[in-house]
RNA sequence: GGCGGCAUAGCCAAGUGGUAAGGCAGAGGUCUGCAAAACCUUUAUCCCCCAGUUCGAAUCUGGGUGCCGCCUCCA
């Protein structure tokens, strides 16, 4: 079986196939840290995370890298409203970032580089292209000529001619600043110090790279001049990775990367979530609703990663319950293993079901057909632990059990979905009534049904399960209880 | 104006030539004094619209319509 991606630059699905067999060098244009991250963050993060462990899953050796943007206006204009730093602002943000990531089971990156720690990178290659001609200074500034490289606008599929200045209307291109350019297109590679702000010494004069020329630099560092999977989100087709690959392959010759993945935009009211529109929620706003972490993580994996997503109170809710489906499902072996006598062997997996999900996403990461495979699994595990948890006993020969949760278990981790044993034991230890108290009352109810008194049956009933007790009658008058 | 993408049930969503997965939500029934669980049945005669190709299309082609993203803050 072959694993194929849609590669943005060829606007295909193609064969994945690495510069190194068993080996993917991956880069993922990370955040600027300027504020907390907000859902559409999550959700990049979550997709590349995702494709990460899915590599790993499929015995690739995955160097992961995601780069920390610590030097940008955004960041600037918060220390000054604060009256803080550049660098205590960024180191703030990426404590957050880490903290955030981490409730949501992102496993860490090989490397975080930040822009701070790459100077010399940057400025070897700005360096470079100036000695190639793509580049010239003006007025402390440095900028990158577009029209000198003729492949500008390949990735994102434009032509120069087509673009047209200023129509984002997020720039004025009246600004001085913009009068410095050659051409509206060419970008800042190196930006002169204005007053009171950081600044680094170059060749140009004091100054502080643009956004664009340190991931150049990071990519180079850190995995080499040609990479196998560059990602990053939608947004950053154009104009960042277009860039990106414009100074890195003017310098080196060769592609930046081989293939180019983005992922879709997380949407409000069909409008994509945005600092600047005001419409996002960050992650520990929604965590702290409280939202099941794992609840997000399937919000997100439910939609093909390239397609836009709406955040909706309603998408939330669903998840959580599919969520509560999946958890059952993975308890299961916890909950019933020991009387069912699994042993602890963990590596009995159905080798159908396990190729079936490969067969989904092996096919462009298509996470929502995994998932089709894992609620398989969860359904049927919590079905039989409802059977057990009322009759005590199942048909359904234990061995097959293990071997179903044992892969479910194995494939929900390779989507990043756990659920620990521990939640199990929290749901058991209660302040509230004690097993003795319960059992009482439960005798008091039989003496009632015996007697058809049904009301002060149902009374009992309703007591206990507002103490979050539930009674079941069997047949032969045997009530058993769980708590919930 | 240009480039790219999307349109499948109440909601989310898979499916890319062979007669509509799955999730969430809902309905009816069997069983039960009532519950719970389990089981059974059920919710798109149809995939934005029109035309075409084909024995056959949600899937391919052409033309529309609507929505979204990008055109130097952006995941």
């Amino acid at each position: 079986m072959t694993l194929t991606l849609y590669n943005t630059l060829t606007r295909r699905k193609e064969t994945f196939t690495p510069l190194q067999a068993g080996k993917v060098q991956m880069y993922y244009c990370g955040v600027t840290v300027y504020d907390y991250c907000h859902l559409g963050h999550a959700r990049a993060c979550i997709v590349w995370d995702v494709v990460r462990r899915y590599l790993q899953w499929r015995g690739y050796q995955v160097k992961y890298i995601q780069n920390f943007t610590d030097i940008d206006d955004k960041i600037l204009n918060r220390a000054r409203d604060e009256g803080s730093s550049m660098q205590a602002v960024a180191e703030r943000y990426i404590q957050a970032y880490f903290e955030d990531m981490d409730r949501l089971n992102i496993q860490r990156a090989d490397a975080y580089p930040r822009a701070t720690h790459t100077l010399d990178g940057i400025k070897r290659l700005v360096y470079e292209l100036e000695q190639k001609g793509y580049a010239y200074p003006a007025d402390g500034d440095v900028y990158y000529a577009v029209r000198q490289f003729n492949t500008y606008g390949k990735l994102s599929g434009r032509k120069l001619e087509d673009l047209q200045a200023g129509k984002s209307d997020r720039v004025n291109i009246e600004d001085p600043e913009y009068q410095k350019k050659k051409d509206p297109f060419d970008f800042a590679l190196w930006k002169g110090a204005k007053a009171g702000e950081p600044a680094w010494e170059s060749p140009w004069g004091a100054g502080r790279p643009g956004w664009h020329i340190e991931c150049s630099a990071m990519v180079r560092d850190n995995l080499g001049e040609t990479i196998d999977i560059h990602a990053g989100g939608a947004d950053l087709i154009f104009p960042h990775h277009e860039n990106e690959i414009a100074q890195s392959e003017a310098v080196t010759g060769k592609p930046l990367a081989n293939y180019w993945m983005h992922n879709g935009m997380v949407t409000v009211d069909g409008e994509k979530m945005s600092k600047s529109l005001g419409n996002f929620i960050t992650i520990r706003e929604l965590l702290d609703r409280p939202t099941d972490p794992m609840a997000v993580r399937l919000f997100v994996l439910t939609a093909q990663y390239r397609k836009p997503i709406d955040f909706t109170d309603e998408a939330i809710a669903a998840a959580t319950n599919g969520w509560h489906t999946l958890r059952e499902g993975l308890l299961f072996g916890y909950q019933y293993g020991n009387q069912l006598g699994f042993e602890e062997r963990g590596s009995h997996l159905i080798p159908e079901v396990v190729q079936r999900f490969q067969e989904e996403v092996d096919d462009d990461f298509n996470f929502p057909g995994g998932l089709t495979v894992l609620f398989e699994l969860a359904k049927e595990l919590r079905r039989e632990g409802n059977i057990l948890m009322h009759q005590g006993k199942t048909e359904t020969p234990p061995e097959q059990l293990e071997q179903q949760w044992h892969t479910l278990v194995a494939l929900a981790q390779v989507l990043g979905f756990e659920a620990e044993a521990e939640t199990i034991v929290e749901t058991n230890v209660t302040d509230g009534i004690s097993d003795t108290e319960i059992e009482n009352l439960i005798q008091m109810r039989l003496a009632a049904k015996k007697a058809k008194n049904f009301v002060e049956a149902d009374r009992i009933r309703n007591e206990l399960q507002a103490q979050g007790i539930t009674l079941i009658d069997q047949p032969g008058g045997v009530t058993r209880w769980h708590r919930n």
